[in-house]
DNA sequence: GACCAGGCACATC
DNA sequence: GATGTGCATGGT
């Protein structure tokens, strides 16, 4: 697990634990509430998403089989907060619905196949996409497997380690075939590279005091980031 | 008032 | 297969 690309991706990681500490994530208080973070914060801030998950604890709907049975109208109300209340009431329900249907609301039991399966089966699910499923194998079911988002994207091409045209499994791969497969360090990388995106490597006012501007860093690419 | 936020599915070409 | 668009709330 050496190599020039593995070592720079090692010393990023030092540098930005240096700066924010351990992040801890995910930040929810059981599995089921991160499954369920892992499709409210799509595309939305996670303020938001905190609302809406106090909203359905309120009601006592941190539940597969409550979730699955409520009807869409009601819980719209309840994740309004999380925005796209709409398409996200439909993406909880298509995936508590999977779960009820093939493990009887187990989340444990659907957690407990091999990484491969476990993402298609999650990618299977209308509202489902590559980066919630990832969200949910790492965070939620505590398998090895990397979180590629807005900012990992981002900042990996501010420094240059990928074309503004890779895709997401790119850079997911650049990840797991240049780091030790280790699920609290792929945990931790993606939590600081979300944080580093946030306060530091934003698109407007670009670039502040970004713990990794010590390595190549070109704060000006490209427009749209 | 514009811009931004821890994506995804679908229509259209 | 690539590109564009709708989805919605709340903070800055």
């Amino acid at each position: 697990m050496s190599g020039k690309t593995g070592r720079l991706l090692m010393e990023f990681y030092q540098a930005m634990l240096q700066a924010s500490g351990p992040q801890h994530w995910w930040p929810g208080q059981n599995a089921l509430e991160i499954v369920i973070g892992a499709v409210l914060t799509q595309n939305t801030n996670w303020a938001n998403v905190e609302r809406a998950i106090k909203n359905l604890r309120k009601a006592d709907l941190i539940d597969v089989a409550g979730l699955d049975r409520i009807a869409a109208e009601g819980l719209g109300e309840l994740i309004r907060p999380a925005g796209y209340f709409r398409v996200k009431t439909k993406r909880l329900k298509n995936l508590m619905g999977f779960i009820m249907d093939r493990y009887q609301g187990d989340l444990e039991a659907m957690f407990d196949q091999p990484i491969g399966s476990l993402r298609r089966e999650l990618l299977s699910i209308n509202g489902v996409g590559p980066e919630t499923a990832d969200d949910i194998i790492l965070y939620a079911a505590g398998k090895p497997t990397f979180v590629v988002d807005t900012y990992t994207y981002r900042v990996l091409l501010r420094h240059g380690l990928i074309d503004s045209d890779a895709d997401y499994q790119q850079i997911k791969e650049l990840f797991e075939q240049n780091l030790p497969e280790d699920v609290q360090l792929f945990n931790e990388y993606h939590a600081l590279l979300v944080v580093v995106g946030k306060n530091h490597c934003r698109p407007k006012p670009r670039c502040q005091a970004c713990p990794l501007e010590c390595f190549d860093h070109d704060p000006n690419l490209p427009e749209q980031y």
